[in-house]
DNA sequence: ACCACATATGAACAGATGTTCATATGTATC
DNA sequence: GATACATATGAACATCTGTTCATATGTGGT
């Protein structure tokens, strides 16, 4: 709750400080979180989720990869919360966890389409 | 570019679509991004920066890693363009690149903090 | 029950990755 | 120049990780 601080928009004059670091425990949950997202295929697998519930198959022929492969990446992404599964028929459905996914993306995103080189 | 509009707010019931993917290209790129903060050592660093203007050193004490190791890491952030450098005397102050990386923590800690198990 | 389809799971392997240690480069002061 | 300090770099190693292949589980239709 208090990593909220330091991401807020604030002047970078500070030299010294003494402020409480990120703990190691949620240093380890955060980072996990970004190493899902970390991977090209799980990545791109995150990506497709946003435009609304997508079925295993539908990816995988999409994406160029195999069923396996996208199930065993949507099994972790899963676990992390950051999609979430629903059954249709023979066909299970995936669509992102939340609002917050979205935003991360987006601006990550937005960083790299500004590098001027 | 295209990608950005994956990401904003819209209703989740489209089942079938024939959208562009996220591209190979671009995927590797932005993955590769959230793969540097997917380690917890270098996250807490990335962290570090979000308060100003860090030197190696300072971060090092701080979160108990060897100087070299930060080092290590901080090269990596820096190619990447996650933080930039700014030599001051002997020693070198590390800071967050811009804001976009600021909101991508901001977003993930919201995320993190937002499951209710 | 059987079959066809969709997804999940487990083992195994090659390649990547974080960390450590030793050493080098750079900077200021004497 | 020589010394002390700060940061960077390279090699080496143990561990982790993404992918593939084979197999299992689950679902709906005949």
């Amino acid at each position: 709750m208090n990593i909220c601080s330091y991401v807020v928009e604030m002047p970078q004059h500070t030299l010294t400080t003494t402020e409480p670091s990120l703990s190691d425990d949620k240093a380890v949950e955060l980072a996990e979180m970004f190493r899902l997202l970390g991977d090209p295929s799980r990545l791109r697998i995150v990506v497709e989720t946003l435009e609304g519930p997508q079925s295993v198959g539908h990816m995988a022929d999409k994406l160029g990869l195999s069923s396996s492969l996208v199930s065993h990446h949507l099994r972790l992404l899963r676990a992390a919360r950051l999609v979430t599964a629903e059954r249709r028929g023979k066909q299970i459905f995936y669509r992102i966890h939340d609002a917050h996914v979205r935003h991360v993306i987006a601006d990550m995103v937005a960083h790299v389409n500004e590098e001027p080189e």
